[in-house]
DNA sequence: GCCAACGTTGGC
DNA sequence: GCCAACGTTGGC
């Protein structure tokens, strides 16, 4: 199993709204970056885990832990046009994006904010802290999954 | 709201 | 295939 990082704008989709969600489940639609396209499609698996990032908001930083219960499968959002993440490119019989099932685990005990990631040494080689990174979704080594569960 | 960084588009 | 223009992301 692997270890990720999603970003969501709590605006738009919060782990409290995820947590809201029948059967705490919901679909993470929306990702239109080809490297994060691909992730989602081949890498993801059921029963790999994902640290729950808030992004664009007051306080970014990691919110809480879910659990991918469903791998990659075609983002049917990019098939409407009435949909904020309609993509005319994309055909049902070739799907150009895919999105993953993720089931709400937990809040972490806090929120730990990116400034507090920046400070660990540990957490140097995280995606996340590099400069002018801009996937919403990447792999998290257990090393790190571990760092940031120790702190938290 | 600013702006740096990056990805995508499209003319050539 | 290059690259300038443009749009988006996301921290601050």
């Amino acid at each position: 199993m692997r270890y990720w990082l999603m970003k969501s704008e709590p605006e738009t989709f919060s782990i409290d709204d995820l947590a809201l969600k029948p059967k705490q489940t919901e679909h993470w639609d929306g990702v239109r970056n080809y490297q994060a396209r691909n992730m989602l499609r081949d890498q993801m698996k059921e029963g790999d885990l994902a640290f729950f990032y808030h992004s664009n908001c007051k306080e970014p930083g990691i919110a809480g832990i879910v659990e991918i219960v469903r791998a990659g499968y075609p983002d049917h959002t990019a098939l409407n046009p009435d949909s904020p993440y309609y993509d005319p490119k994309s055909a049902s019989d070739q799907p150009r994006w895919y999105m993953v099932d993720v089931k709400f685990r937990r809040r972490l005990n806090r929120h730990i904010s990116l400034a507090e990631l920046k400070s660990h040494p540990a957490l140097n080689d995280f995606p996340l802290l590099n400069r002018g990174n801009r996937l919403s979704i990447m792999p998290v080594t257990k090393a790190q999954w571990n760092h940031i569960l120790h702190i938290e």
